[in-house]
DNA sequence: TCAGATAGGGATAAATTTATCCCTATTGAA
DNA sequence: TTCAATAGGGATAAATTTATCCCTATCTGA
């Protein structure tokens, strides 16, 4: 297992929370469990887009933080059912506000994110201003006033 | 710079926002720049724990992003004003209910996290279950219906 | 008898993100 | 005249996260 060599900041409530969601497929699982997909398999094939192993990897961490419980059932084949705990449902709100903030954006974070294109040297729209206030990048406002 | 090698998933609001507020220092610099911080050097005080060339790449890619915009002023010393646009505003109460939980947490994350020691290999308070529903590994209920 | 489902973990490679160091430029203050 | 402040970016190293591959075990069904 991956020993950290450095020490976590602990300064504010988005350190902490980051210490804990940060991780690709983190938010996902939670979310799904709550959802009632609760095997390992199950969620696995939720989520294609995650190795099986990651999938293990992070239940564990979220297991380790509290977030989700296990329970084994000793039979074979075998079976095992995470659960969200009550420290993980309290998330589970704020996991929503943030998927409804990207799903209601859809369409611009698509397209922002696709046009992840090799730049072509232009700036992104940013404004100069000489020292009369006047804007000399923006089309809209230097032809104002003049 | 550096090149992506690999398709970002865009399946869910989930994956969107993560492709544009995963980053270390991301959601405080949005946050820091809507309480009025400015100008690069003022975000580098309020966040000393990461590097002035992270907070560099990572503003140029909020506002790539489009989640913030920037004046810049043609005077020497240079003079360089961030701020939020519509887009990145309406990201606020998200963050702001991100560091709410963590906030309200604090106690028990900062615990959590720094209990990070090597494992003395018992487990996390797993539950195993028999056939018959008893619990084998929960000493309350273990106890309970024998 | 062999493939597939079930759950999990080790070893290692590849991808990605952060950190470090150094360089450019200009003005005002010590 | 030298230093600090201001903003930004290249090159490269280090840290961290994900992906790949492979192995263990057992029962069911073809």
């Amino acid at each position: 297992m991956y020993e950290r060599k450095t020490l976590p900041d602990l300064n504010c409530g988005l350190d902490l929370i980051g210490e804990i969601l940060y991780g690709k497929w983190k938010m996902r699982l939670l979310w799904f469990i709550n959802e009632g997909f609760q095997r390992p398999s199950e969620l696995q094939r939720k989520i294609p887009g995650a190795s099986r192993r990651v999938l293990n990897v992070q239940l564990k961490e979220l297991e380790s933080h509290e977030l989700v419980g296990k329970v084994i059932y000793p039979v074979v084949p075998p079976k095992v059912e995470y659960y969200l705990t009550d420290f993980g449902q309290s998330l589970i709100p704020v996991i929503g506000a943030i998927g409804q903030w990207g799903d209601a954006h859809d369409q611009r974070l698509r397209t922002l994110i696709l046009k992840e294109t090799p730049h072509t040297g232009s700036t992104n729209g940013e404004k100069i201003v000489d020292q009369d206030g006047h804007f000399t990048d923006n089309p809209d406002r230097a032809t104002t006033g003049r």
